[in-house]
Order: C-alpha cells, then sequence, then structure tokens
DNA sequence: CGGGGTCTTGACCGTCATCAAGTTGTGTGG
DNA sequence: CCACACAACTTGATGACGGTCAAGACCCCG
C-alpha cells in the first residue's frame, strides 16, 4: 500500500466518462472563476501558463498522457493559468463533484489519484537548480520518462518549441539553444527537427546534479 | 462546494490524534524507504530542504501553522526531503493508511484535504519570478498571510533566517541582506530583529508583480 | 564578558539576458 | 509541387544582475 505498484501509471484513466478533443494551440475553455472539472490527458500534450505584468508568458507546467489537470484550482476555486494544447489532444473531462463521489466509492482509485497528483508535485524540482545546464540536463530526463514512462526511452520527440522550454526553465531561449549546440559537441545527445536522442545518460545526469566538469 | 468557505482554514485538525513535540533545529524523524504518516503543524514552523551534490542545502518549502506535510511522499513511497523544525513545534501526527479511512468515512473531510493540498501546491508561485527583488517581495506577502491567515497581518515575525530564506529563493543570503536595506530605505517596509512591519503593502504587491519603478 | 553565529556592506567577476543579424524550418496558397 | 512569408532556431557581442569572497558589525546565549 505504502509502495505504489510498478504500473500505476497504466491504470486505466476512462472513469473520466467525457472525451474533449483540442487542436494545437487551442485553448483549454476553463471557466473563469468556477472551478467545475477535473482532467486527465488520454493524448497529446499541454502547458499551462501565465502573462507577467511585463507581458511576457510564464509556463507552469506541462501536462502529457496519463497526467491529471485541475487540482491546482480546488484551493483557489478556478484555474490560475491558462491551458493551451501543444500538440492535437484528447483529455478526459470530469466533474469535480462526480470525481469526489466515484473516489469515495472506490477506495483504490482514491489512492491512486493521490498517487498521481503527489508524483505531479514532484514534477520540476530542479528548478530551484543555480544553474541553466542543471536545469535543462534534468528537465530532459524528467521528460524523457514522463513521454514514455513505461520504456524510460532515451529518444523522444519534443512536443515543445525551445521558447517553451526557456518560459517553463526561467532561461532565454537563446540559452536554450547554446546549451543544445554544447551538450550536441560533447556528445551528450543528438537534436535535430525536435528528436532528441540521449546518448550519455550517466553524464547527463551528473550535469543535472551540477556535477560539471564539461568544457 | 467549488467555493471553499472563508474560515476553512480555521478547521479542526485534531482528528490528526498523535501530538509530536519538536524542539527548535531537531529534526522530524522520517522513515527513509517506507511512507507512513501525515502530519499537521499545530504549532512552529518547518522546513524541508536536500542537500545537493555541492553540499549546499536547498529549501524546498516552509511548513507553517495549519498546513499539511506528507503528501509529497505518496507518489515516491518516502519523503524526498529532510524536515527540520524551524521554531519549537508541535505537530499533529497521523498513519497514512488510517488518514485514506478516516477521510472516506467523511466526505467533508475528504474535501478539506484536497483544498489544504491545492492551496499548499500554490505555495512559491512567485520563485520562477525572475529578479531578486520580485522573489523576496512575493515571499514577504505569502509569509503575511500564511504567518496570519485570519488577519493578514501587515507585522509578524520571521521564524527563519536570511540563510534560509535564501536558500527557498535561489538567492545568496547577502542578496536578502541588501534588498532589506533597499525596501527599508525605500520605505517600503521596517525591519529589525526579525520583525517586519510593511508600510505600504501594495507598493511591495507592484514590486512583487515586476513593476519595479524605485530606485 | 567573551565567542559563535547572523547580518551588513563593499569589490569583483561569472552567468545568463538582451539585442541583433543571419539561417533554417514550417505552413499556406498559388 | 513550388514559392513565399513568417516562425523558430543559431550565433555573436555586450552588459546587468546577482554570486562569491572578504572584513567588520551586531546580536544573542551561555
Amino acid at each position: 500500500m505504502n509502495k505504489p505498484k510498478a504500473n500505476l501509471e497504466t491504470l486505466d484513466l476512462s472513469f473520466f466518462n467525457h472525451l474533449l478533443p483540442l487542436k494545437r494551440r487551442e485553448v483549454l475553455a476553463l471557466p473563469k472563476n468556477k472551478f467545475q472539472h477535473f482532467y486527465a490527458v488520454k493524448q497529446g500534450a499541454l502547458k499551462a501558463y501565465q502573462i507577467e505584468a511585463n507581458g511576457k508568458e510564464v509556463i507552469r507546467s506541462f501536462y502529457f498522457r496519463g497526467e491529471i489537470l485541475g487540482y491546482e484550482a480546488i484551493a483557489k476555486g478556478y484555474y490560475p493559468f491558462t491551458v493551451c494544447a501543444l500538440t492535437d489532444t484528447l483529455l478526459y473531462e470530469i466533474p469535480y463533484e462526480h470525481f469526489l463521489k466515484l473516489i469515495h466509492e472506490q477506495p483504490a482509485l482514491q489512492h491512486h489519484c493521490l498517487y498521481l497528483i503527489s508524483k505531479q508535485l514532484n514534477h520540476g524540482s530542479y528548478l530551484s537548480a543555480s544553474t541553466a545546464e542543471q536545469r535543462l540536463a534534468a528537465f530532459l530526463i524528467e521528460l524523457a520518462s514522463r513521454l514514455h514512462p513505461l520504456e524510460r526511452a532515451l529518444a523522444f520527440s519534443l512536443p515543445l518549441s525551445q521558447q517553451d522550454m526557456g518560459s517553463y526553465l526561467r532561461l532565454a531561449a537563446e540559452t536554450i539553444s547554446r546549451l543544445f549546440s554544447k551538450l550536441q559537441k560533447n556528445k551528450i545527445l543528438t537534436f535535430a527537427q525536435k528528436k532528441v536522442c540521449i546518448l550519455e545518460s550517466e553524464k547527463l545526469q551528473a550535469l543535472a546534479e551540477g556535477l560539471s566538469i564539461l568544457c
């Protein structure tokens, strides 16, 4: 019970009973002043962002397949950010009231959802890292596991722009570009047409932990 | 139901049935490889931190009166950080299994706990702000409301060192000191012996939002 | 009254943001 | 299928913000 089952990620989310398709760049219409639904990503990817006083977009989180969206809104009573599809996306939708009733009826489901939420809480723990290199390295490692939770694939396609990565990691898009160039030069990974292939995952891990010994 | 009741913060947490006292600087003994308990802060303050590869302490979150501790561990099965009392502290403790059973029996309690967790998720949203000034200003505003949830007091006593603030805000302790000096010089607040008194909360808010027009 | 920790302030330097200009990639309509 | 337009990315030059180091002041506690 303490230790979640290994394949918890694969658990069926179809109790979210209503399907909602979104086109790339389409904004998920969220009620401004009332929190009403939970969502789960069946397919695709989304970003949640705010616009700062200076007009800049700041990305707060990404949502990929199998992840839950909406719990951030419980306390405030409304969604504190705008949610936008990064690719064509399919969402499950469930009214919050219905969701509460459902997890109440199914304790296993309750545990599963608490597990999912707790897991998502740990995303972005590397955002507090001091250097740009650490943050990007850790982000890529996390992406690999989130995009392919079962295989932990070392190759994947980035569903987001360098602009978006920068906005999430608090780095200028130019810095992201420079870092990718550097990582390629050092043969840590290859990167072309948004396809990332991690060549030396241990070294990438070391970079993420701040053990930068590269030139 | 969507909008939480105004005084939800005051809700009785005593269903957490066991009391655990901690002395200042005492580390909360957390099981290393098994996640077993939820905690709620009855009195005092705590910090949760990790030690980075370079030996530096990085604070991940603070916990003040009325806040819940432990949900971060559900997914991993263990606590990802060390928890240490900043002042003499009194904790409620409840076994997770017991907690699950309890909220299952009391739907209102379930909603309340989801509310608390969701609320705590929104803490530190300002950590992604670009400048040191923004982050500190936002942190102080948040502190005011967390330390005195009911009154939203403009004066409060900092239960933490500038070192700790820096570690949380990703700033050097010297930077914190310089910022406090600057804020005092600009009559935004007074600060002595860890006592903060916010004089111009609107200006502080403006700083938090990045509208820095001060010298 | 002394000693250690915490805070303050200054000087210097590194990382990354910004600006700019050029290149590559992508999507749309002819 | 190609051409064009615009978005995304690359790379360089420059400078600001905040980190680091250092030295001294302050404060709290025994």
